[in-house]
DNA sequence: TATGAATGAGCATTCATTCAT
DNA sequence: TATGAATGAATGCTCATTCAT
């Protein structure tokens, strides 16, 4: 019990410390992330970080761990219902719309982590490259079943896959720089977009 | 007469010192990038750069606007063509590719640049946000054109500019992590999959 | 009583840690000796270390103290023999090998301390002071003796007493980086060496 | 000449560093000097330290080598005189003495790298073992051709040459820490002492 | 009494920026 | 105008020391 205790204190200061670090993440990006400030926005010293991560690259990458974690947990739910595709659609890239909303910060660690940068860049893509593959590899395979069923056109899954995963950045950014819409109408624009494509109505067959 | 000279000069001075920012922050990112390295990359002294740019932060910022400007300009000389939209778009998507891979480099600034970060980035951003607002503006017009030209489906121009302009992020990030597919051949699934969506396959009415 | 028992218990902690900081020397020099390290090899928390010494400064300090005491004391048992002066040379030389040989550690401290140097190692020349004041001052008396009775040269004994102290630094360190010569063997030979010094040879009258 | 000039410039820089390192050294020993005293102590920002030694193992490393080299050529000049042993001991004491007492400061890293210690030491050594080496090395000449022509006793020459070499360690810590003695009189004692040895007095052959 | 989490001063090192030449 | 030596603020990280438990 008091093992659970200081376990419970010590997780609670490990996760301060990565919230902390997603903000300052937000402000400055990934590289330009001090411990200091990471510190002082966690509101400890600076040697206290220390006592919870072994080093900068392993406070960085933890952070961006434990939000794509978290992120792809919830992605993998959503496909594990095998529901239709509009309806999965709509439930993915409102998952995404939520999270980055509430985590405002962290859309920075997923574009910064998205590009072969330098060495801390690179472990958050260690970091993020599990989840994401693993997020990509269910939505494969969810897509191969859409496709099955008929739901979907006979497109090669694994490349969509990843324009879904990947290819909502445009949406994620426009809400960043607009007045915010409400999340639901963004949802259902960017869904029948992406089924029914740009081109001029057609009927179904 | 004599004052135009001494201007070439300093332009052309500003120019290769701004090519040369470019490649550094290609081989180290923008944050790795120092004005020790683009001065010898330069082939100049460290101070000479402060006599063209005010400070790092100016020197990257007009590094970065100079691409930008140059990639927005390539993407308006497609949309003047006002060509039918399935050309128009794969122009565009092949634009894009074909600059950013060969400045591979800058898309890492143009990630980092679409999100309201640090110092740097912010200043990226403030440079690079003109010429985007003016590609918004271009390809929004040129939507407009289309919805009434009957090519696309009557959807809000403005909203479909944003997606256009900065969803084909997924694609790229793919281009750099897996086997490079030749470009032409991620231009025609895309601009495919843009025109026809994901949905089964329907007849055109 | 129980006072005295408190305080068996406290000097028994002491000596402990003190233990423990001479092995952590051994490892790391003087310099590269930390608390944590200490405390843990000791056994006991950092906090713990502090409630038997004020600073590090006072625990390496008296580590060293307690260390030189003891040499001293093993010098001084030889020198209270009054043996005669070769048998008294190889045991004073044999039991400083034996000691740095064992707390090899220590020749490092010994010549640290030797020298009027920074903080620390001037806190343990003050402590390492008392004890080699004492050995030099029985040193000299028993040289004294040496020549009254005929089996030194009327030599200075103040002055070989100080060169007998740490003129052997030479012999240790060697033994430090050769393949190490029974110490029996290095004992014989330097005696024989400081006796009869290296002119040649003579007949005794 | 303009070359030379700068040439010139840079290697007083380096030099005035390397002696205040030296300086530093001395107050505070080898693993307690400090880049930042350093530079304090040569009257420069911690950055100009940096433009002339690559990082402190560099200047800690070069510092104690141009010293022991400066030592060990005057010693070579020494032998290479091939006078007779007495006057040889005489001039190679009195050498070592006249430099300590010059550079004071540096008997601290003589001892400090006598000793397998830290890193830093260890670099240390590797730039004093060099010239050290061929120090014990000429020696060890000089003694062999001293015990052909019949002035020393046959004994073993390398290890004499290392016992010369460090044993006069006692000397020279002696003369820190008492009344200044005239270099003289200690040279003149300490080679009676090593030539003839502690043993009552006897008669040549 | 014993603990060890927290602290913050200190260290080596880098780099944007200045300025005498 | 061009240089590059010099600067010093800032960074990641360590560790002696304190103090609430």
């Amino acid at each position: 019990m008091v093992e659970t205790k200081r376990e419970i204190v010590e997780q609670f200061r490990r996760s301060s410390i990565q919230a902390a670090a997603r903000q300052v993440i937000a402000r400055r990006g990934l590289a330009g992330t001090s411990m200091q400030a990471v510190a002082a926005q966690a509101g400890v010293a600076k040697g206290t970080v220390y006592l919870y991560f072994k080093n900068r690259e392993d406070l960085l990458e933890s952070a961006a761990s434990a939000a794509f974690e978290d992120l792809v947990n919830r992605l993998q739910a959503v496909l594990a219902r095998s529901a239709p595709l509009p309806e999965t659609l709509r439930a993915l890239v409102r998952t995404k719309i939520e999270f980055f909303d509430a985590h405002q910060e962290f859309l920075r660690v997923h574009l910064d982590a998205g590009y072969p940068g330098g060495a801390v860049a690179a472990r958050c893509r260690r970091r993020r490259s599990p989840h994401h593959a693993r997020y990509i590899e269910l939505l494969t395979a969810y897509l191969e079943n859409t496709v099955e069923r008929g739901e979907m056109r006979p497109l090669e899954p694994a490349r969509v896959a990843w324009f879904l995963a990947e290819g909502v950045a445009g949406l994620l950014l426009r809400r960043l720089s607009e007045k915010r819409r409400s999340a639901e109408d963004d949802v259902d624009w960017i869904v029948e977009l992406l089924l029914n494509g740009l081109g001029p109505s057609r009927r179904r067959s």
